[in-house]
DNA sequence: CCTTGTGGTTACCAACGGGAACCAGGTGTG
DNA sequence: CACACCTGGTTCCCGTTGGTAACCACAAGG
């Protein structure tokens, strides 16, 4: 092992820690996949229910309100025709985008040889 | 926005896409703890348990076995006096260590950031 | 009047996760 | 020999989470 790789910076590892509170909600894809798609500029909720396919209106909103409160977006409400809601990342938010971007290109690049991974493990337990 | 920041590198919005899957997968609280906890070397089933706490056997088990098959950990049985597991972090595993630093990092530093956000909007709907 | 659009909230239900019991197999103890 | 105890899991039960879809309010358009 070499030296301190992992272990032993704050503690993590217990569950009272709050660095590990937040890990546990910024480890969720849909608060990794709405952050970066605001890195790209102010979106409305709808535009945003658009582009990430998949996502809920209920785990939408729920996301974007858990990571509102946790200052990485603003939510401007405009009293317009149908209201309009646009949603924009914050300097702080900014700064977790680019702490999560090493893992998304890990995710890009590295894909196939998981997919490999994968493969030969699914082979060795299917002759047992 | 800076151009090519967050949208069009491969497009992880697509549910089909097997980037976002991998993601799913990843941005996922067990995976980053365990990972990191074997970055710094390898350890038993009931080690990783104590180690980390707050994690059942269920899900430990459930997750190394993921993990494992997509081939970021190895899986090693010796059929010693009580049967001994012990989990090694692969290569790949490492290099994805080194990905989710970033993410942990920031988690640290800008903890207590998040937390004055929260209480501000804490604040903010508790008059309004 | 009904439909379309906005941004949600709510009810309902399936699936996921936690807690604890149980399992296998050998060891130490009485 | 019976019994508890260690290992690393798996299974069962149940509460919480997340998905689906319906509903809400409001205004424009036909």
């Amino acid at each position: 092992m070499t030296a301190s790789s992992g272990g032993e910076r704050g503690n993590v590892y217990a569950a009272d820690c709050p660095t590990r509170l937040l890990l546990d909600r910024i480890a969720d894809k849909w608060t990794v996949l709405l952050l970066t798609t605001l890195s790209d500029g102010p979106m409305r909720f709808n535009a945003l229910k658009r582009r990430i396919e998949g996502v809920s209106q209920k785990m939408l909103s729920q996301t974007l309100r858990q990571i509102e409160r946790d200052g990485l977006v603003t939510r401007r409400v405009e009293p317009s025709v149908p209201v309009s809601v646009t949603y924009t990342i914050t300097p702080l938010g900014q700064g977790l985008v680019q702490a999560l971007r090493p893992m998304i290109d890990w995710a890009e690049t590295r894909m196939s040889e998981v997919a490999v991974a994968q493969s030969a493990y699914d082979a060795r337990s299917g002759e047992g």
